[in-house]
DNA sequence: TAAGATTTGTTCGTATGTATC
DNA sequence: GGATACATACGAACAAATCTT
């Protein structure tokens, strides 16, 4: 359960690192759930025999990650937290940052998993999920008459398929398209790489939406699957004019 | 940059997490590259004005996060570090630690990700590449003779799909394959989920990597990717036998 | 090998802030 | 408002690791 490194000169972990891991031990031989409580700062600095301030460093690695939230005050104290998906994709987008990832990577990805996740979508939608993804689509109707109009267009049109994601009862594909639309997202919020302006290739793009809701409502799997994989056709066309390169700086946390 | 959340009540950051933002953006406005030195604890202290204590708990964070790296002695302190992909793969999975991921729901993903990276590395793999794989292949060339050994060939297997993923180009391929082997690999570890020995299967899915390396080093990426395929649905009948649910624990850091 | 310098690591005591009753 | 139970933050001292000479 612990790194497995058989240690040729172990780094030497600090103690507050070590007392992180103890503290997850306890909570997993508990099998503690989400929202259980931990021992108060007291209680920990008894039961590891370290300082206060050791024990401090150790929940905000915890923190970090995730793990834990704390509160203030009476009844307060450490609880045990699920991840969110939002900050898994924060520590996750920060992994990126260091790698040197291209418009056409993200869109190698994307052009396998969104069909995937339509095609398995496609007849288990409920009519109020169908009705949110269409008025996602009627956001804008119009043809973009600024770049900031084309901008919160193109975000739009990633929150439908970060919508799309969050139906699906796989908790991987949801993550993975979800994560990609973020990431290209902040592309086009801190890059203006929804620039050059092609009214064509964006008609068809909504087009795309529409067909594609329709086949998901009427349960047509494979027709689902072959509009999403031309949509990302077209989509990666509209940005790949550009070669930038994404996820160059820090993510908020 | 920061979290978008118009606050409805924020829920107030300490100390140490405002620091640690503050690092964040002093590093990024700066530009530092992996091994840049960060201001010693002194410094960040008359820097931003705060305790010894607060300035540890925030570097804490970032380590937690793989953000920085931290020494002791002369000559030591705190660097920029990259985030490594084991940390990344360690980061996401306590997230699925709270997710009810299937076998299944990990195999909907392989299906359609590790043919993909099968047909965009078809000819482009060195002699040393295909060698290096060949090795893996070769590495139980019988069928398994007791549970162990069944569980050491199908963890083998997996480290032949994770060095692929690592000659990919493309990051996110990378990522994704690598992170999926490791959920499988600690499955098999600590579940006991290659018990239902199957000869016919193991056979096949070994003719199937052979094969596949083959077509690897032909540069023949259709047939690449249909073999993987079809290695897929194999590898997927072989363990949804059981209905188990993964990841039911934290990962080590 | 040993001593000294530098930098992080750890502890303790105390005081303050915050939410609940 | 006051008492209570928590976390939060500070400062000073000392310990440990590691590099240099």
């Amino acid at each position: 359960m612990s790194d497995p490194a058989p240690s040729p000169a172990r780094p030497r972990r600090s103690r507050p690192v070590q007392v992180a891991d103890q503290i997850k031990d306890w909570v997993v031989e508990r099998d503690l759930k989400q929202g259980a409580k931990l021992p108060n700062e007291a209680e920990m600095i008894a039961l590891f025999r370290v300082s206060k301030g050791t024990v401090r460093e150790a929940m905000r690695i915890l923190e970090a990650q995730g793990l834990i939230v704390t509160r203030t005050g009476p009844g307060g104290g450490s609880f045990v937290g699920e991840v969110s998906l939002e900050r898994a994709k924060s520590l996750l987008a920060n992994y990126f940052y260091f790698q040197d990832l291209s418009v056409s990577d993200v869109y190698q990805m994307r052009k396998v998993v969104e069909p995937e996740l339509a095609a398995s979508l496609a007849g288990k939608l409920s009519p109020a999920q169908i009705k949110e993804l269409r008025l996602l689509v009627q956001e804008y109707p119009a043809p973009a008459q600024s770049p900031e109009e084309e901008r919160d267009q193109h975000i739009a049109s990633l929150r439908f398929h970060a919508k799309l994601a969050e139906y699906s009862a796989n908790p991987l594909l949801t993550f993975m398209v979800s994560f990609m639309a973020r990431i290209l997202t902040d592309l086009t919020v801190y890059r203006r790489l929804y620039e050059p302006h092609n009214v064509e290739l964006w008609a068809r793009g909504r087009r795309h939406q529409l067909d594609l809701v329709d086949a998901l409502e009427a349960g047509e799997a494979e027709r689902a699957s072959a509009i999403m994989r031309s949509h990302m056709e077209g989509a990666e066309r509209l940005m790949q004019a550009q070669e930038a390169r994404v996820m160059r700086r820090f993510m908020a946390v």
